[in-house]
DNA sequence: TTGATAATAAGAATCATTACTAATAAGAAG
DNA sequence: CTTCTTATTAGTAATGATTCTTATTATCAA
């Protein structure tokens, strides 16, 4: 644990926000102001696959990051990009939590997607080093 | 509608699959081996903006896309970034659509995200122009 | 102190996507 | 049949996010 990554994170935990790799890079310059924006992405990168962080991919092409930690979905501005936490339980259908969608964070309702991440058969058989 | 748009639309239809746009560029020349890639990115985009087809952006930053005009939700390889379709009910609750989802698919199942996209309260007051 | 290892800054390279350009095709109006 | 207008195209340049490379520096165990 860097000081870089220990500051990346720290940022990250400050704000309740899901803030793009560059406005993360901007927060920790004012603290580090040599610090470097491949080091910025590395960190988050490690800091991720150690499930210390998530990553959220936009639709912009853009990732944005989250250090919450507790198990929440999300509710995406179609507009602007703005993300918000949507604490959800896995015992509720997708109704029930699309219902509250609306009442809970004042967004207005177009859609959800409920999308699944795994391995899929071919690459389990795989050694997991060639890609198709 | 023009022939690139045409074919670019029945090649879509044609797979199950969810081809990213350098992949449909690629079975579309073997049909219209002039075809532009420019194209076919505008085209996909008309398409998608009339709600023809659906777009799904993945969390390689790639974008996909998608034909089909049926209610179901994805199943993604972290590996490959493989999507393959996996019908939902809205009135089944997470968990029992999370273990159906090793059995249907063969995918070993790591995780899920349920995402709700809408226009936030700050958007939808404005004129919808400006961004923040 | 010395290798071995890991992390860094800076910038170049890559990949998906979008914007721009001039050429072309398809109508509509005269 | 010509001339305008408008859409669309192929080809290419530009952009933006991310990843990779290279040289350098910090860390740490022996």
């Amino acid at each position: 644990m860097t000081e870089q990554r220990r500051i990346i994170l720290d940022e990250l935990e400050k704000t309740c926000r899901h803030p793009s790799a560059s406005e993360i890079y901007e927060r920790v310059k004012k603290r580090m102001p040599h610090i470097s924006l491949g080091t910025v992405y590395r960190n988050l990168e490690v800091l991720s696959s150690r499930g210390m962080i998530k990553k959220l991919s936009m639709p912009t092409g853009q990732k944005r990051f989250d250090a919450g930690r507790e198990d929440h979905q999300h509710v995406r501005c179609l507009s602007c990009g703005r993300v918000d936490d949507l604490p959800t339980q896995a015992d509720e259908n997708l109704e029930a939590i699309a219902a509250r969608v609306s009442d809970a964070s004042g967004y207005r309702r177009l859609g959800f997607a409920v999308d699944f991440y795994g391995i899929c058969p071919g690459c389990a058989g795989e050694t997991k080093k060639e890609r198709q």
